[in-house]
Order: structure tokens, then C-alpha cells, then sequence
DNA sequence: GCCAACGTTGGC
DNA sequence: GCCAACGTTGGC
């Protein structure tokens, strides 16, 4: 199983929306990096909700793949912002996944925490200037992160 | 294929 | 609102 982190802005769609609807396609993903991490995705994987450009920045909580390589159906939708006029319904360039809600967390793992336990090696969302939507997250950082939520915040 | 201009992301 | 760090576009 991989883990993942999927970065949301929460005031377009939030832990608390996911948990509302219980699942959703991850749509709008419009960077090639980004897509193949995630075509990559296997069902099963684990992927942190991140919350981007928010009052709290972090990881809100968790979520599961429960199908890969979804169409993105907003692709072919013109009064989408995420319309893709080069896209065609017999080649389609962009696949996503369904992610099921698992859980949101007692609090937010805030980036701060993030950034003073984990090198930037060890977890991208912390290098600096890098904007990728999609990361994948290494099993032990993925455990060490899931053990600094069960705490109290520092 | 190069690269300057432009657009986007996202923390601060 | 600023700006660093990209990614994309399009002229050549």
C-alpha cells in the first residue's frame, strides 16, 4: 500500500465536504507530475487531505482510493475552469481516482510541525517554492506523521 | 529546440 | 498583496 498527500485548497473542497459526500472524484488535477503520481495510485493507498491557503495549513485528515484511473469528467465540460478543449472522449488525457473519507483528525498536523520534524528530503510538501498537488509520502514518514496527530498539539 | 514572457501555486 | 519557484506557451 502507498501513501499520498493531496493538497485541497478547503474553501473550493475541505476534509468536512468529504465527509459530508463520503466520496469524490479528485477532479481539476492539471499538471502532468501531479496525474501520473496519480495514476500510479493503487486502491487501498492512503492519502493525507491537505488543507493549502487556509487559516490552518496542514493535514486535516485522511482518505482512501477506492478506484484509479477515474476520467476526469470536467475535462470535457466547457464551463468548467478545468475544460481541456485538446481532450476527446475516445483519448481522454486526464484520469484522477475516487477517494472514500476515512478520517478527520482531533487537529490539524499544521505545516509548522511538518516542516520542524521532516526534512525536505524525507517529505516534499515542506521544500520550499514546491506546489505539487499530488506527493507521494514514504511509509515511515507516513507512520511518524500518523503518530504526531494522536498527540496533543505542541 | 530555445527561451522570454506569462500564468499559477501557495506560503508568508 | 507580495513574491519565489516553478510550469506552460508561443515566436523564432
Amino acid at each position: 500500500m502507498n501513501y499520498w498527500l493531496l493538497k485541497s485548497e478547503p474553501e473550493v473542497y475541505s476534509i468536512d465536504h468529504l465527509a459530508r459526500d463520503g466520496e469524490t472524484i479528485w477532479d481539476g488535477i492539471r499538471n502532468y507530475q501531479a496525474r501520473n503520481y496519480l495514476n500510479s495510485a493503487q486502491v487501498g493507498d492512503h492519502c493525507f487531505f491537505y488543507h493549502s491557503s487556509a487559516a490552518t495549513i496542514g493535514v486535516a485528515g485522511l482518505c482512501t482510493v477506492v478506484t484509479t484511473l477515474v476520467v476526469d469528467p470536467t475535462q470535457f465540460d466547457a464551463t468548467s475552469e478545468y475544460y481541456d478543449p485538446k481532450s476527446t472522449l475516445d483519448n481522454p488525457r486526464w484520469h484522477t481516482v475516487r477517494v472514500q473519507f476515512v478520517e478527520k483528525f482531533a487537529r490539524v498536523l499544521t505545516l509548522e510541525e511538518l516542516q520542524a520534524t521532516f526534512t525536505p528530503d524525507e517529505l516534499m510538501v515542506v521544500r520550499k517554492g514546491y506546489r505539487l498537488s499530488v506527493m507521494p509520502v514514504g511509509a515511515d514518514v507516513a507512520g511518524r506523521m500518523l503518530a504526531l496527530v494522536a498527540r496533543p498539539a505542541p
